[in-house]
DNA sequence: ATATTATGTGTAACCGGTTACACATCAGGG
DNA sequence: CCCTGATGTGTAACCGGTTACACATAATAT
């Protein structure tokens, strides 16, 4: 392996010329510019990032940490923070929470010792010490964490406004929501979006919670049908309880979208091959990981940061869970 | 931060001592090492891993290579890599590769400098020289690099021959199979499990080239289901692939399972929700993903390797595409 | 009793970079 | 012409560990 002394022998200057030079940092005259650069060249020398790290204290680590890569909204997420990061010359350490905060705790210790670069968070723990007191660039997603902590996130509110709305104009007079666990704010703020356009309707609803987990969902809308069976509409504030929500309505016998209209929340790619199609409010997840990277390497290379959040917009999808819209 | 001075201060001894104590290299009596737990206790201390990395060459970094994240093989395997490495003491650096021989070489190479420990791989450039002379422990993952290189996969073969049974035995008179892409292995793999089962039998068959994308499923079987509606029985070699076929039953006006059965083959979360619910062939991907890093670890670690090829055991899980066996 | 070997420890070189500091040269200002 | 600041470069310390080597002592072998 060839080292930067090698390339200071080669070149007839010393190690810190070389350094200079390769970092472009203090002076370095055009001769000897010229003479490293064919160095570098000819011996194909390549910085060793370890050497590098041990005395600069950074690293091109990010850490991703997720409550569990195998939930349908993490992978498109993952994929853009890793695609983001490889165009900024940035490595993703993947890890996986289960939302258990001695978990995260852990992976940030772990990488801290590593002098990982920042970290993209999806977590509830946002306000727990290890993130507060991490001292190094976080960018939270989806879930807000603290105020001193840039947040990137969907319209939620807007979206369930959106998702509401659409049931709404295609006729439905009962509508059940089902609603995401209260411990998660994007959750919250579906509910709320959901509320806001409802009760500037006369139309008839019902709120069930609902964990965004396909049997258990199956089987709330399985008992929800049945004890109401004039429930025509059904909004669920994630696309795995919609998918519940459209099986349970196949095994009670309800024709979707002819007795029962259905919208979903997310916009994953399941949604897509569910038959009939889910009509769903998507988010755009990539787009959402895209910008959480931006912001957390502008923060890593100390440059200001415009805002402190960030919503991405979402999209109403229209498929076969929903009827045309009344004239 | 406390480093090995100061714990080799504190404890009365040299860095050397301390050093050793840590790794349990060579000789330390054990008065030297009580009091260099005691400092290390006292100071909190944590040894840093960059400073180790640079002199052993080594790293607990293990590299992560598949296509795409975003295809839903993929993120249960990660999740499986993840918490195996973890149990282990490493970390994992996720590669979306995106099948580019390009974007490989550069992830091995970025990463080879960074004393990476080893390398996990799903791709088909595994012949490519940039793995060959990698000079880095690989283990490969359901599609088989070379020779020198252990892999673990699915028993494509077998679970292809128990997914065709599974239609035989339900009474299809006229089968279509959808077969991935040829430069896939495990598609070939697949397509000489099916071969074998249905040429055992006289049943009717036809063989279609689809690759595993929804939307081209569909539109696929959609036309074969025109051409030939005597077709009763579907096994698409990927679910979606079959959740394709599903769909396209839907436009078509068939009814599944009446009329036609499918059965998929991987086992991805999707089945489930779809209704019918989808009759597969399971891989048990997690487990695939937990070998795979066992394996590797045992690698890095120098242990030997019994074998150089891991097969994991496939399951039919038999959902709604399919009706009850004849008798 | 002496030669070996096992046990135990410290010093200092080394991994491959970065950077503080000292020093030299040169241009422009007063 | 001298002073000052900009330009340019090298030496060596440092980042935080590992480990070869030298050396000392205790235990065992001969």
């Amino acid at each position: 392996m060839t080292t930067i002394k090698d390339v200071a022998k080669k070149a007839g200057v010393s190690v810190a010329t070389v350094s200079r030079f390769l970092n472009d940092s203090g002076y370095v005259s055009t001769e000897a510019a010229k003479a490293v650069t064919a160095a570098v060249e000819e011996l194909q020398y390549e910085l060793n990032p370890v050497a590098r790290s041990l005395n600069t204290k950074k690293s091109n680590l990010i850490g991703l940490i997720l409550p569990d890569i195998t939930n349908p909204f993490f992978p498109e997420l993952a994929r853009a923070v890793e695609d983001v990061a490889l165009t900024y010359g940035y490595t993703v350490v993947l890890c996986n929470s289960d939302e258990d905060p001695e978990k995260e705790k852990n992976y940030i210790e772990t990488l801290k010792k590593k002098y990982i670069a920042g970290f993209i968070v999806t977590s509830n723990q946002l306000d727990a010490p290890h993130y507060a007191n991490a001292n190094v660039p976080i960018v939270a997603l989806d879930r807000a964490i603290n105020e001193k902590i840039p947040t990137v996130s969907s319209n939620n509110r807007e979206g369930a406004v959106m998702g509401t709305n659409a049931l709404l104009e295609r006729g439905c007079r009962n509508i059940l929501f089902l609603r995401g666990p209260e411990e998660l704010n994007p959750a919250n703020d579906r509910y709320e979006g959901f509320m806001e356009a409802i009760q500037n309707s006369d139309v008839h609803y019902r709120v069930v919670t609902s964990p965004f987990h396909f049997a258990d969902s199956q089987k709330i809308v399985e008992r929800a049908l049945e004890t109401d069976p004039t429930i025509d509409g059904i909004f669920a504030s994630s696309d795995v309880s919609a998918a519940g929500a459209l099986k349970a309505a196949s095994t009670i016998g309800k024709h979707v979208p002819d007795d029962l209209q259905i919208v979903g929340f997310d916009g994953v790619a399941m949604g897509e091959m569910l038959s009939p199609g889910l009509t769903t409010v998507a988010q755009d997840v990539y787009k959402m990981g895209a910008v959480a990277t931006r912001v957390l390497i502008k923060q890593i290379e100390n440059k200001k940061i415009d805002q402190s959040f960030y919503e991405v917009p979402v999209k109403l999808v229209i498929r076969g869970t929903t009827r045309s819209v009344l004239e």
